[in-house]
DNA sequence: AGAAATTTTGAAAGCGTTTTCTGCAAAAAG
DNA sequence: CTTTTTGCAGAAAACGCTTTCAAAATTTCT
């Protein structure tokens, strides 16, 4: 079935050494040999198998990328930065999706060894946290937005804490003085420190207030169902806070359908940037992270780790997240769509 | 660096073979063995090196995914339906980005070999398509929104000229007499089919009109230009085809911009139905195919190519793309967010 | 108990590469 | 014309695993 060195060899009549070397174009091999090579590799139509290469040169220049899934634009975004540094790189991407579960992680990252030169992972189930533990010593490993218990991997994280805090003081300081929580999934770090940093900000910003956090998952339907709940609370909040974009998105829809008006009767606001917040009506006020630079510059991190292992510290790189202030929140009048 | 097989086999006491046969519970190993082979390769941390696991096997249980970019949702969706597809077989996900450049995809293809069992391909760029015949016959292939010159190769595609055709007589019955088209990216198949059906549909509802066709590049950015071109032309048309969702939504800031309505100036419709359509204001009417769908049934078709060889003939499955109307083309009244 | 049948194990041959190391020419030096 | 150097090519040993094959150990049968 496929043609390999070997046949590259007999058709050129050299050896399989000289047929790899005209080929890399490592070490030394006559003019003439490299003609006669490079013609037979062509006849006979020969593509190198590169899981054998690897084998030998103990290099794939593949990165792995464990996700926990691909639903939504924020892992989509991610991927794309990502993909685009690999690229810039020559390197190729392994990816696989953990789904919050431990088996499958599992899975995934023993996939991982030997095919990968390094691994890219985003665990934040906290349940799956300690798996990467597996591969102890294997491979260089980037975590993330993963809480890295022990600060034994490298790992770059968003501000998460910080960007909720300065969203909601910016929720305070348009003068709504009651403010509810649309949490995340429960167990995952991001939703824990965005909920620490509402909570923060709610105490320094407000004290006395009591804080009001209903349950989320990230999705829009829990932010749908999220927002029907705090409707119906007897003195429902003024604003309202989302863990990401994707159920404020699914908070608005909740509110309009009830007959309210966003901004005008309850603010809303997420958390992520992703693309589609500017294009929701009203635009969503939310808190950027600049999500495809994550994702390239926990590649570039892992790839010079790569090359240098001693590069590769246990420092955590925290990418900061600023609110940026659209037509969700009611905090200016201007219809600014960018 | 690595401990291998050969390190369980020395702290066990046994041969690599026993290790092998314990481990993989193939071949008969007696029970006290596999207890000792597991305990030694649990105490060593062992995690085989699936490259060299694969190189005998013959069997990476790993797909090839070589798509043009990862910009935007289509493909973001498109993924997550390969992915989950492809998870609930057990297999893994190599994915490279060909950003419709010869060169790139020749190796990204090159780099496949040897690393997966099949290879989805998505290469709608035309110039790019003769070059998955550098792995003729080296690799299962599965096609996908490709157009295959030779017939050679299955694949499965978008229906885009009955989508495009539909949509566009949709407008006409909407009553709309003249309907300008932003075509997508040059030298692209689904540019092509499309633009195909809207002049046939055209020809067909609206007979003596002329057709008015801008180019752009299926991206936000171009809808929005090209809005601008048709909207300084003497007699702008009444009613707006895209060739995807990401111009029709460039387009409709455009329009708006200009200080016109969408639906009631200009009717604004897309194609594709990526998850935004529905959030964007207003929601935008436009043709759906079922994007997730799309990857999950290729994947599927690959699979199984890749179990029964014979299986994998040159057809071309067509997955039908349906019109859905929303609020940005007029046809309706009612507010149908969905 | 001895022979035959059965089970279990280990040695070794790959899988498709790269790379070291040896050997042979040809060229340069003596 | 011999000796030393240099340049190139091939044989063979890895890389880490699976799998065949034959030998060894065990069980079963006369």
């Amino acid at each position: 079935m496929g043609v390999t060195i070997k046949d590259v060899a007999r058709e050129a009549c050299v050896s399989m050494a000289s047929v790899s070397r005209a080929l890399n174009g490592t070490g030394v091999v006559r003019k003439e040999i490299r003609e006669r090579v490079l013609a037979a590799a062509e006849r006979l139509n020969y593509v190198p198998n590169s899981g054998a290469q690897s084998l030998m040169t103990r290099r794939t220049r593949t990165i792995g990328v464990l996700l926990p899934r691909f639903h939504g634009e924020f892992f989509s975004e991610l991927i794309r930065g990502i993909d685009s540094a690999a690229r810039s790189r020559g390197l190729h991407l392994l990816v696989s999706t953990s789904h919050d579960d431990a088996n499958e992680t599992r899975q995934a990252l023993r996939a991982m060894v030997g095919r990968v030169d390094g691994l890219l992972a985003l665990l934040p189930h906290v349940d799956a946290q300690f798996l990467y533990q597996t591969l102890r010593g294997t491979l260089p490993i980037v975590l993330l937005s993963t809480a890295d218990i022990e600060h034994v991997y490298a790992s770059v994280r968003i501000d998460n804490f910080g960007g909720a805090y300065a969203m909601v003081k910016h929720l305070a300081s348009c003068g709504y003085r009651s403010i509810g929580h649309i949490a995340g999934q429960p167990d995952n770090v991001d939703t824990e420190e965005r909920t620490r940093g509402y909570l923060a900000a709610l105490a320094d910003e407000l004290p006395g207030v009591e804080p009001i956090i209903v349950q989320g998952d990230f999705t829009e339907e829990a932010g749908y169902k999220a927002a029907q709940e705090l409707l119906r609370l007897p003195q429902r909040p003024r604003a309202i806070f989302a863990a990401n974009d994707m159920s404020a998105i699914g908070c608005m829809s909740a509110i309009m359908e009830a007959g309210l008006s966003v901004p005008d009767d309850i603010a809303v606001v997420g958390f992520d940037d992703i693309p589609t917040a500017r294009f929701v009506r009203p635009a969503l006020t939310t808190v950027s992270v600049h999500i495809a630079d994550l994702g390239a510059r926990a590649l570039e991190c892992l790839a010079s780790g790569i090359e240098k292992p001693e590069t590769l510290s246990s420092i955590t790189e925290i990418v900061p997240a600023e609110v940026v202030v659209r037509d969700s929140c009611g905090g200016h009048r201007r219809s600014n769509t960018n």
